[in-house]
DNA sequence: ACGGTTGTACGATGGTTGTCGAAAGAGAGG
DNA sequence: CCTCTCTTTCGACAACCATCGTACAACCGT
């Protein structure tokens, strides 16, 4: 059983995801970036991520997606995978992922300069 | 001058609006109930929401939610005006209230039992 | 078996946050 | 003026959180 004796990985289920607990995820610049990034691609592995943290700090984010339920990982050989869980998000919260990911892209793409 | 001399009551231009901040101020039980009352009622005064927290606590909620551009307050006589900036926030970041709230009571429609 | 890669666990730390009580300001009404 | 109501400010406190360094575990080459 590869690597399993160190973490259960657990994932919560749909009907227990948390709205507030999602929010609380994704209102951190590290872990927006993390899923603006899954958003492109469907999977990563954990080191690839355009974060400029320690690697603790990383999995330390990943676990706060993991639990809020918004990234889904799994084991490959040495590589621990992430992706997104899209579509039990979109279940449970219709339309709020696409909407927070494109309101942060149009906000990135659009910086409010700092007045004088 | 009514009031005036206590504090400016600065409220964020849109452009100013942070994607982060917003969704950390959402991420608070209260400050959301807020929200969902504010949603449903265009304006109400402070002391009329149904939270149960001090109100010195409730004007620290009040001050993250308007610092972060979701609500906006007016002095009236001795009471205080609170009323959702969802115009502002709808131009800035379109569709994310209205997906956020409505997820919201869906998820308080139908909380999850725990399992067992 | 050995070293390199990948990611985690733990402990510590400084900063942020939600909460409250006590005190006080500002207005309304007697 | 005095009191009552509404709301804020301040100070305090416990809890949480993002961050890191160090150490370690699992896997994969060779």
């Amino acid at each position: 059983m590869p690597r399993s004796q160190r973490r259960a990985l657990t994932h919560p289920d749909v009907d227990e995801f948390d709205l507030l607990d999602v929010l609380h995820a994704l209102s951190d610049p590290t872990r927006m970036t993390i899923v603006r990034t899954l958003h492109a691609d469907p999977e990563r592995a954990c080191g690839t991520f355009p974060v400029d943290v320690a690697p603790s700090t990383l999995t330390h984010h990943f676990r706060v997606l993991r639990e809020a339920g918004v990234i889904r990982q799994r084991e490959d050989g040495n590589r621990r995978w992430t992706a997104l869980r899209l579509d039990d998000l979109d279940a449970r919260f219709p339309g709020v992922l696409d909407a927070l990911v494109t309101a942060y892209e149009r906000q990135l793409g659009a910086p409010s300069p700092q007045p004088q």
